[in-house]
DNA sequence: TTTAAACATGCATGTAATATGCATCTAAAA
DNA sequence: TTTTAGATGCATATTACATGCATGTTTAAA
């Protein structure tokens, strides 16, 4: 059970922007900062601009910011739109779902109500709450890198 | 985001076998049931055989039997033991956990919280909750194939 | 004691959803 | 008009699962 890296980058990418409102931030920086792919990087993007997260610009001096307040931006609100499907199992999706058991199973019903539990809580955080509100990057760029790890947890 | 097929396979082969506590079933009666591939099904049983889900006994009359009440074991406690892993971002892996973000960043945290009110609301029902009650298998095997779909949500 | 019916298991292969790469286009600013 | 940025379509790679195949092992009945 895991989330596409198009939901895990999007997410990175929004934390990163949180941490730089002042700026337009391109996606080198963001790739230097996280070396991820800088073509699915860019796929992330602009996903996430079709969707309204970030405002983009091209050209010189061009890059993204986030288009919201942080505090604004809740994570459930992100992995719903960014995240491609969530068809626990076979019974959930249109066309597949005809199992058999279906008229006497309520397995589907049980999971929607899990997964919807999943994304509220979810609901229940933003952007601001995912970052430490005394952190900075330039706190983060004087650490010798995979000195990581999250201290609050 | 989904659950694999091993773990969406061995709630259905746990739910056939809650319909038919008073005899063993085989392998290749699921198979019958569900038209699921025998090999992978194979493997299934096997795994929830060695996590004492059910008991298994080979040769003629052989097969498989649920080794606890149908009330007695969870939907949570299923999909914890037969989902391979919960790793829903990359930080949340040992080995590749390393995101330079990581020290300001709580998104592990939430996840995992997350992930726990998911698993802990399936483990507020049983296989017997996920079977109507005045459901048998006779009824079932009287539907024609195709007509499907659980009216219950 | 032999045969058939079941599950067990290791190895090989297939598959499909993502993820990534590459090339090129479009837009904006200096 | 050049450079810097994102946009986009198509091709390819990757990888986790899923499936297939062959064979082994256990058990019970004939």
């Amino acid at each position: 059970m895991q989330l596409t890296r198009h939901a895990d980058y999007s997410l990175r990418v929004l934390i990163y922007l949180s941490l730089n409102r002042d700026k337009n931030v391109t996606i080198d920086e963001i790739n230097d900062f996280y070396r991820i792919s800088r073509n699915h990087l860019t796929k992330v993007v602009h996903t996430l601009s079709v969707n309204g997260f970030i405002n983009t610009s091209r050209g010189k001096h061009g890059g993204m910011r986030l288009a919201r307040d942080p505090g604004g931006i809740t994570i459930g609100e992100v992995v719903r739109q960014m995240e491609p499907h969530f068809k626990l199992v076979e019974c959930q999706s249109e066309e597949l779902g005809d199992c058999r058991a279906a008229p006497i199973c309520s397995l589907k019903s049980v999971l929607d109500n899990a997964l919807e539990q999943f994304l509220s809580y979810l609901d229940g955080y933003t952007l601001a709450d995912a970052v430490r509100p005394d952190a900075s990057l330039a706190y983060l760029n004087k650490l010798p890198i995979g000195t990581s790890r999250n201290s609050r947890d």
